[in-house]
DNA sequence: ATCAATTTTGACAAGTATGTCAACAATGAC
DNA sequence: GTCATTGTTGACATACTTGTCAAAATTGAT
């Protein structure tokens, strides 16, 4: 390498991720980002090509350091703990950043999707990750007689679950409603306390 | 009056309903509309003053409908039923439309509604709408003993639920996995059959 | 039929966003 | 230290979007 960039990426894709999720995908600039990184406008076309590809590799470094959260909150040995970490954690993840941004990837998906077929294969990708690592779990806790239920049906459901409590908090933006939400939901789940 | 209006208002509302659905709150702009309703974009700044209160109007068009729908889809008089009900109407009414849309009223949460207190206001007023009907709705249940829980949570729930499951439209468009999450949630929940 | 109020129409101005480019700066390799 | 390569910078052109306005058209009321 002759010409060395001067940004660091890694943080630049930090900044795009806050950006992305706080002002949606349509309403957020090459301006925008620009100002909020401090790179020139002109860089960021240099090392990205246009704002889909920015999107793109932003989105890419989201779920990486997502799906690995994800697991992170799920290791409890009692499964309706686990989730219900998992829940807290993400809930607390989505009230506790400054200033209220919402979810990067439901916003993506209510927003980018239907843009193009990449974009929508990435989307997807991030909830079949998401809904295999619930899944997972969920059949380990059939192995250990925690649960009982449908393990690909009901970690289907519970991303649904995830996305409409996001939604729930651009509404809303309250803490409570939201944990009222999802404990409700892993109430009514055929958990078994560990024989 | 003397000059009367040329266009009918309940079309040009159906149909900015339709285009803020399919396009999202911020990609859809007043030429947009214009086009799909084939009323000028001058008459459109006359009649409504911007793209804002336009969308107000919208709005509150589509929650009159919406709200009549719901309450109408949970007729059955066995709860589970009704609400069963209640759901598949609610994913044909997501899928069936032309050309995929999406859900009206969660784009518009995920997009607009920090966009002024107003819409805001009025985003969470037809949330708490749908909410009340829902626990109207498990409150009868409940005197029918036809459900065990509370009803409130239990309402908030499903209205998320149905905001998941707005998402999940977006992302795979496919009607088995929204019916597969519904029937899911459904069967997780504490009814009874009547006795 | 005329009038007055209102809508429609198309053009205009201003602002915003995108993407490109040429000149310039920086730096690793030799 | 020079060079070649790449990144940075700010300006530019283009396109899009918004919102406004004056002139024209329309129509209910008289």
């Amino acid at each position: 390498m002759v010409g060395t960039r001067k940004f660091n990426e890694e943080d630049v894709l930090d900044i795009a991720v806050e950006v992305f999720s706080s002002k949606g995908f349509n309403a957020t600039t090459m301006l925008d980002l620009a100002k909020e990184t401090g790179v020139q406008r002109g860089s960021l076309y240099n090392a990205y090509q246009n704002k889909d590809v920015l999107f793109f590799k932003a989105f890419s470094h989201f779920t990486d350091n997502f799906l690995t959260f994800i697991e992170g909150e799920l290791q409890h040995s009692d499964a309706k703990k686990a989730f219900t970490q998992l829940f807290k954690a993400i809930v607390e993840r989505l009230c506790n950043d400054k200033e209220a941004k919402g979810c990067f990837s439901t916003r993506a998906i209510m927003e980018a999707a239907q843009k193009c077929p990449n974009i929508q294969l990435c989307l997807t990708g991030f909830l079949d990750s998401l809904e295999v690592i619930m899944k997972n779990r969920l059949d380990q806790a059939i192995t250990d007689q925690q649960f009982i239920g449908n393990a690909q049906s009901t970690a289907r459901y519970l991303v649904s679950l995830t996305r409409g409590i996001a939604v729930i908090e651009r509404a809303y933006n309250d803490k409570a409603r939201m944990t009222d939400i999802y404990q409700t939901a892993l109430d009514y789940m055929p958990f078994k306390t560990a024989v």
